[in-house]
DNA sequence: CTGGATGATTGGCC
DNA sequence: GGCCAATCATCCAG
């Protein structure tokens, strides 16, 4: 039998196989038959090689550096030696022979068609599980994290911006040291920064290369089984989906490692300072000067940031404090209020004086333009020394229950206030109505006295907030 | 080193 | 949105 009639032979014998025996070289192996042996052969090589592990296919393609040899042809029957050339170096000698009938041989084409026929049938059926799926959010969540944090942006601008956003918003006292942290922050964020941007390059590069390789596999297996083009594509896009997740690791964890940073060098609580005396001072003047309503306004925020340089929310902070803890134990600010309530009216007793000289003795009130006006030392001292009408003598004298230490100020105050509005201006006044707390913890209409020296706090109310 | 003081943050409420 | 209450994290004097 010359090739010519083996050949037809074999075709005859292939017709008579139906779809689904072509799929199992047993059954073809039996219809075939003896004499059809070498169609028997031809197609054991098929499946050996359509069956061929990755690592074995690996070892036929990887080796080859130019995309050159997969490129061009259509024949299968020509790619035979393209491949078989490009496999050249390193590949044991049997399998490339073996390639090479196989590419060769007359019948290949037909069992190729037949195969595509198969393959195509099976492509249909998986068609459509997977498709492309939406941009996964998570990932664009942490990509806006990065690029917030400046870390995913553009080199420069970005990393400091945010940077320096963040230490706007830690505010705080413009420290010396606060710029050598910063600077610091910046180094650390710069070097997170370098991470991942090395590293993603490093996971890019591997996708590309990862990706080129199966292409470059799944090309030259399409020489000897059907693959078509968008089989390759899907291969690609599940490679790119698996690498996207590694990538979603890296954000992930650059994202935490930015986090862990921010909080040690951004958390101003990690860089509390207390505000200097002067700052204390004038918040505390206010404070207790103010003891009735103790809410500044947004413009005496203001103010009280300016004098104290400070941020106004650092303002609202320490009031927000300040309140809390002189109503949890009001016994404790008692000697603070007196002090307070004393220069306040020293003060004002100052400001009185030189407003006598240099007005009419006749303008008691007239001292009320400063910051700090007559009105509030009244104020304190009705709310920081016991000026409530039952503490006041028949003769419309205050009863002073205050440390004798305070003596010589109290004298001053008594003086003040009868300069400038006078006992029954503060008995008649609503000064010290409104100063006390009652039980509901309430700053205004209250039932316990706003005497300081004589306070009604909670008997053995040890401070709570040191509990920590 | 320790405990109180204090500035800042957070969660709930109105 | 401002305030309160609880809590955290740090400062600082003893």
């Amino acid at each position: 039998m010359d090739d010519q009639t083996r050949m037809l032979a074999g075709l005859a014998g292939l017709g008579g196989l139906s779809q689904g025996d072509i799929g199992d070289p047993d059954s073809v192996r039996k219809q075939l038959g003896q004499p059809q042996q070498d169609i028997g052969d031809i197609l054991q090589q098929i499946m050996a090689i359509t069956d061929e592990s990755l690592d074995e296919a690996q070892a036929r393609c990887w080796p080859e550096e130019s995309p050159a040899h997969w490129g061009g042809s259509d024949d299968p029957t020509e790619g035979g030696e393209a491949g078989g050339g490009t496999a050249g170096g390193g590949l044991p000698l049997n399998f490339q022979h073996r390639k090479h009938a196989l590419n060769c041989h007359r019948m290949k084409p037909a069992l190729f068609s037949v195969l595509c026929e198969i393959k195509e049938k099976t492509v249909l059926s998986i068609r459509g599980i997977q498709d492309e799926d939406p941009p996964d959010p998570q990932i664009m969540r942490l990509d806006n994290m990065l690029l917030a944090e400046g870390v995913s942006g553009p080199e420069k601008g970005g990393g400091s911006a945010a940077a320096a956003a963040a230490a706007a918003a830690a505010g705080g006292s413009p420290g010396a040291d606060g710029g050598i942290e910063h600077s610091d922050y910046r180094a650390k964020l710069a070097q997170i920064r370098q991470i991942y941007h090395s590293e993603l390059e490093k996971y890019e590069q591997a996708c590309s290369e990862f990706t080129n390789h199966v292409m470059n596999l799944l090309r030259e297996q399409s020489r000897t089984r059907p693959i078509s083009p968008k089989e390759i594509e899907r291969m690609v896009a599940i490679i790119h989906r698996k690498f996207s997740s590694i990538q979603m690791q890296l954000k992930q964890s650059t994202c935490e490692a930015v986090m862990i940073l921010r909080s040690r060098f951004l958390d101003a609580r990690r860089k509390r300072r207390n505000f200097n005396k002067q700052a204390t001072e004038v918040l505390n003047e206010y404070f207790y000067s103010h003891l009735s309503n103790p809410y500044p306004s947004e413009e005496a925020k203001e103010e009280l940031a300016k004098k104290c340089a400070i941020t106004v929310s650092q303002v609202s902070n320490w009031f927000g404090n300040k309140r809390i803890r002189y109503k949890k134990n009001i016994g404790k600010f008692q000697e603070e209020a007196n002090l307070y309530a004393v220069k306040t009216a020293v003060d004002a007793a100052s400001v009185s004086a030189q407003a006598s000289q240099a007005n009419s003795p006749a303008t008691p009130n007239s001292g009320s333009s400063g910051s700090y006006s007559l009105s509030h030392a009244g104020d304190a001292a009705a709310a920081y020394l016991g000026l409530h009408p039952s503490n006041l003598n028949g003769a419309g004298e205050a009863v002073l229950n205050i440390a004798p230490s305070l003596q010589p100020q109290v004298d001053t105050l008594h003086h003040v206030t009868r300069l400038t509005a006078g006992y029954e201006e503060l008995t008649s006044s609503s000064l010290y109505a409104p100063h006390h707390l009652d039980t509901s913890n309430s700053w205004q209409d209250n039932t316990h006295p706003s005497c300081v020296t004589s306070p009604p706090g909670p008997p053995g109310s040890a401070h709570s907030d040191t509990s920590n």
